[in-house]
DNA sequence: CGCTTTTGACCTGCGC
DNA sequence: GCGCAGGTCAAAAGCG
């Protein structure tokens, strides 16, 4: 981890332009020594260097610029990542597999990010038994993107979904949705619909249980964003996929813990979003690339340095 | 007609 | 015990 911390990327460009400086200077001397009459014609080709290595310091220092701001942003994720790190083996003590404090429990998330959709549960809660109270011990939690102009608190998922209730809630200026699965009261499952506080177009999707029967359409794995729906499709067509962070919940957070597990998520999809855009940013690669060929261009001079030594 | 959604009322747990 | 907030129920309405 502490590799991130290495400033070794920091490359003293400087350093560069100063041996181009040095290494003009020798050649000019030489020139000087071996014959006086071209004496003028060195002095232009002096000036011509001399531009040319403003002009290079210039860039340099641009790219130096870059290259410590990229840095900072490097440090700054990767505090947030450590902080994450550090948060989520201490949510794992589960005294929530005690049956106090019911309601706390119920929306709070572990901070354990996993990647397949399913069984989104804690693995040191397995062992429980699913009985219909118990069942709340399997809650995972799904982020999902949705159309910023679809309004609906549609999830495609797969599975088939009955509404049978909505409610406002305090932190939240969007509503809440409450599904049950089609299946109940065979299949107890129930799942939260909810858009992020943060950011609206995420939907934050809390799932209880876990699915005693096939999935009717078998797509419940990650999906493709399908665009917009009806709303009142009663197949539950989707209008999200949740093919982004899962949090499994194991419950047992300390109270108003629930925006910190909805950042918490956001904070590592931010995470992977910057740094596919960042590898994706022609500039971005251009500028390493610079910075690392001008690395090995230094090492190279410093070698004929030392030869000539 | 059967199923789903809507929505106000009701229930329940928690904090004070 | 009371008030608040989250969760659930169930009657009414909508839809195919
Ligand atoms: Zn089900």
């Amino acid at each position: 981890m502490d590799n991130f911390a290495d400033t070794s990327l920091t490359i003293d460009l400087n350093r560069v332009a100063t041996s181009y400086v040095n290494e003009e200077r020798t050649k000019t001397e030489l020139a000087k020594e071996y014959d006086g009459q071209s004496r003028i014609s060195m002095q232009n080709e002096q000036d011509i260097f001399i531009n040319e290595l403003n002009k290079m310091r210039v860039e340099n220092k641009k790219l130096t610029e870059m290259l410590l701001a990229v840095y900072e942003n490097c440090i700054a994720l990767r505090r947030d990542m450590t902080e994450m790190m550090q948060k989520c083996p201490q949510d794992h003590h589960h005294e929530h597999c005690s049956p106090s404090s019911k309601r706390k429990r119920d929306d709070e998330a572990c901070g354990c990010t996993l990647i397949n959709i399913e069984n989104a549960e804690c693995a040191n809660c397995q062992n429980s038994p699913t009985t219909p109270k118990e069942m709340k011990s399997n809650i995972s939690k799904v982020y999902c993107k949705a159309d910023p102009s679809d309004m609906s608190l549609v999830v495609k998922d797969g599975y088939q979904w009955r509404k049978y209730g909505q409610k406002v809630t305090r932190d939240n200026p969007s509503p809440r949705a409450y599904y049950k699965c089609s299946f109940a009261p065979i299949c107890p499952v129930k799942k939260k619909v909810q858009r992020s506080t943060v950011d609206k177009t995420i939907l934050v999707v809390t799932y209880e249980g876990q699915h005693e029967h096939n999935n009717p359409s078998g797509d419940n794995k990650v999906t493709t964003y399908q665009g917009h729906q009806s709303p009142m499709n009663s197949k539950e067509t989707p209008n999200a996929s949740p093919n982004i962070i899962n949090q499994s919940n194991n419950k047992q957070r300390q109270q108003g813990s629930v925006e910190e597990d909805e950042a918490t998520g956001l904070q590592k999809l931010l995470v992977a979003q910057m740094a596919s855009s960042l590898t994706r940013n022609p500039s971005f690669t251009s500028a390493l690339a610079t910075a690392i060929s001008e690395k090995i261009f230094t090492h190279e001079l410093e070698d004929e340095r030392s030869c000539e030594i």
